[in-house]
DNA sequence: TCTTTGTTTAACAATTTTGTCAAACAAACC
DNA sequence: GGTTTGTTTGACAAAATTGTTAAACAAAGA
């Protein structure tokens, strides 16, 4: 018998992600990841017996891989400011591969709540993680090092500036004539300043 | 003969707009949207001919308004920081009505651009004015009234803010456990601290 | 070589969604 | 009342998409 080699499964998973996160084709049928992953459609359905068994696989990957990364930088004993420079770094990382990502998430978080129920509550101290976290936030307001806002704020303020951006990018090529480059340029400029935009100075 | 009365047009459209725009919804079918408009799915064909072009109806006519509302508030004769204080407003109103738009045109602008192409051209003086804001934005930074970055940064900055809490409500809702009462409590709050953000103190 | 196991394919079936059409209907106007 | 014009409906057709099946195929081991 032949080996399992998986080869084409991944092949077929890689691709979905790509057109779903990457390129943020949310309407991609099975024949268009097929052909894009050069592959016969039926393959799908062989490995993944149905489109929506796909689609979830590939949100819950790439959400666990993102949320494991950002638990890891949140429970690291560094300082405040050199954990936000970490912090900052990895969602970049994982902007560029998907910035989609998020855009999926909350769109399909309100159609259909119960069913990505467990990517929130999956990994265990995450909950407590982030309480501490905001903790830090706190002090560091009570320390004058950021403005005095509710840490939520903060928090929400830090992943706007470094998330929007990402999503957005498309209206702001348009908006303002922007090549590619250009864009990827002020994004890599953006990320530098990011960190001083939330402290005081 | 019956006077036209539109009366059911406009009843679909809302629908379809509060559908797709409010809710998120973008695989809503022209079924789903008859029902929810409580019509027969034929009159949808009947006003609109296809599912494509009540979507592209909708989107064009809640962008155009949005434009024209921004347009309008760039385009006054306010202080700087009163601009920016209206702005936030205007910008909130629609962001409340239509929390999906900005994303969904994202999403169609990536993959079918020369359809979306007339939307961001149409508005005459539209460009001239986004200019003239850019400069506006300089001056404020060589005045020091805000952090010296890339004029157009500011402008993202802004936009951020304002825009990414209504797209990742959802993942937020989860992630600290919040009711959407809350949530949109501390909307309002972001709401009066957005412009004191972006503006030295 | 033959069997076993897993992979790939084409053809087919089922389902879902979209779009069409003719007929029924309702209101204004003669 | 009958005509006209626009509206609404159900039944039907077409298209697109998903899912299934049986058979061909390939590689490894007895």
């Amino acid at each position: 018998m032949p080996v399992k080699d998986c080869k084409t499964e991944q092949l077929i998973k890689e691709t979905a992600k790509r057109i779903f996160l990457t390129e943020g084709n949310m309407f991609a049928t099975t024949q268009d990841i097929a052909d894009a992953a050069g592959v016969n459609r039926t393959l799908l359905h062989y490995y993944f017996r149905s489109r929506d068994v796909l689609f979830n696989m590939v949100f819950k990957e790439a959400l666990t891989e993102l949320r494991e990364r950002l638990h890891e930088v949140l429970g690291s004993q560094l300082a405040f400011k050199q954990k936000i420079d970490n912090l900052v770094s990895v969602f970049y990382d994982e902007l560029i591969k998907f910035p989609y990502l998020e855009t999926f998430i909350a769109l399909q978080l309100n159609q259909e709540p119960a069913k990505y129920e467990e990517l929130f509550t999956g990994l265990p101290g995450g909950k407590e993680r982030l309480k501490n976290f905001l903790k830090e936030i706190q002090r560091e307001m009570d320390n004058g090092h950021i403005a005095e806002m509710k840490p939520i704020n903060f928090f929400i303020n830090l992943f706007a500036l470094m998330a929007y951006p990402f999503v957005a990018r498309p209206i702001y090529l348009k908006m303002f004539d922007l090549t590619d480059a250009a864009y990827n340029k002020l994004l890599t400029e953006r990320k530098k300043s990011i960190v001083s935009m939330l402290f005081k100075n």
